[in-house]
DNA sequence: CACCTGACCGTGT
DNA sequence: TACACGGCCAGGT
C-alpha cells in the first residue's frame, strides 16, 4: 500500500454511504484502522472536489454538524443536497442524527 | 529543508 | 463548561 492510498480508501467508503444517511469523519477513520486520522478524512473531502462520485455532503462531524458547508458552492448547497436526499437539516445540524447515522464499522464489511 | 495550514476527534485539566 | 494538546495526511511557501 503506497502512502497516497489513504484518500482513495476514504473515497471508497464515502461512495458507499446510502442516500438519506450520513456518517462522520471519525467513523470513517476508525473503519480504515486509523482512529486518529479523522482530520485527514476531512482533508480528503476537501480534495474530493474533483470527484463527482464522492458524496461529501453525507460526511459530517461527530455531532452531526455541517462543519464543511463552506467548502461547497454557495452557502447552503451542502444542506440542500442532504435535504434533497431526505435528510432534515436545521441550523447546520442534522436532525435525528443518531437515527440516520451510517456506521461503516457496522454496515460495511471489514475492509473491502 | 523547515515550517504552516486545514471539512476532526479523544483525552485531560 | 471551556480550553489546550497530540495525532493524522497532503500540499503550499
Amino acid at each position: 500500500m503506497s502512502d497516497g492510498d489513504f484518500f482513495e480508501k476514504v473515497y471508497k467508503v464515502v461512495r458507499q454511504i446510502p442516500a438519506g444517511r450520513v456518517t462522520s469523519y471519525g467513523a470513517i477513520a476508525k473503519y480504515l484502522g486509523t482512529p486518529r486520522s479523522s482530520r485527514a478524512v476531512g482533508y480528503a473531502m476537501n480534495a474530493a472536489h474533483n470527484r463527482p462520485e464522492v458524496p461529501a455532503q453525507r460526511v459530517v462531524n461527530r455531532n452531526g454538524l455541517l462543519t464543511g458547508k463552506h467548502h461547497f458552492q454557495g452557502t447552503n448547497l451542502m444542506q440542500q443536497l442532504l435535504e434533497n436526499e431526505g435528510v432534515v437539516v436545521q441550523k447546520d445540524q442534522v436532525q435525528d442524527f443518531q437515527k440516520i447515522f451510517w456506521d461503516p464499522l457496522l454496515e460495511l464489511k471489514p475492509l473491502d
